[in-house]
DNA sequence: TGTATCGTACGAAAAATATCCTACCTTTAG
DNA sequence: CTAAAGGTAGGATATTTTTCGTACGATACA
């Protein structure tokens, strides 16, 4: 008899979280300094910020870490297609009603969507067609 | 010679603000009163933070208002469409690397969106096709 | 005409995020 | 052994966002 989790829905990453999730997903499980060098490629920050953030990340649920090592390594608890996949939900919520199709209709009118960006979806909604 | 705007970067509306501009944008111009009680049909908030909250967007620039009333009329700056296509290009190029279509992938896996939802895209894109 | 109601302005408090400083422990190189 | 380098912990500070209390002017109307 399975017991689903309450799971009480996640608590929504914040942008600076987010940013740190990316670099996990990316590069799979890593220390605060291999993060914190990442994001130092696009933005200044320190190392400690970092840490404390990754930190409260571990506290929050959002990562876990393995301590065995006296350098910490940190791992996203959420896969990377999960958490996008209700980052995206969400979004279409809030901003379209939850009509995917509303927003589709909008990425298609956007200048910023390439051609190839349009073409390539095209092409992935006929490969859906089996 | 083509001079780009500068152009600072519309401020992403927070939350709240995201809230308040939606209401604006289904009933138009409105009074801080209309906005409170369309926000309060979904949860409890103060007039007096409402009202606070639109004062600020309004010295933002995100919102301008009409003081010739007692009762100020505001009305959003951007329309709806173009502020929404603002955060969806963020949202993709935050998530998604600035891929439409991984994006779109990803709608396509997502439980969420309905049958219906795929039919009306690939209609969409059919659509395009000319 | 006076009092209850509805409006704005303004400041401050509360809450959520984000950043960094300091202390202190461990590892490493000389 | 000892100093330098690199870790973690935890508190303090900043910043941003959100909420609300209080003051006070205008309006409505009994």
């Amino acid at each position: 008899m399975k017991m689903e989790k309450p799971k009480k829905s996640i608590p929504e990453p914040t942008k600076a979280e987010l940013e740190i999730l990316q670099v996990l997903w990316e590069f799979g499980p890593s220390t605060v300094r291999l993060v914190n060098d990442k994001l130092n490629e696009q933005r200044e920050v320190n190392y400690t910020s970092t840490l404390k953030q990754m930190q409260i990340m571990a506290e929050k649920g959002i990562l876990k870490r393995d301590e065995s090592q006296m350098k910490h390594i940190y791992i996203p608890v959420e896969a990377e297609e999960k958490t996008k996949g209700l980052l995206l939900d969400r979004f279409v919520n809030t901003l379209y009603k939850g009509s995917a199709s509303n927003l589709v209709m909008q990425l298609m009118g956007n200048k910023k969507t390439s051609k190839e960006d349009i073409d390539a979806i095209k092409e992935l909604l006929n490969k859906l067609d089996d």
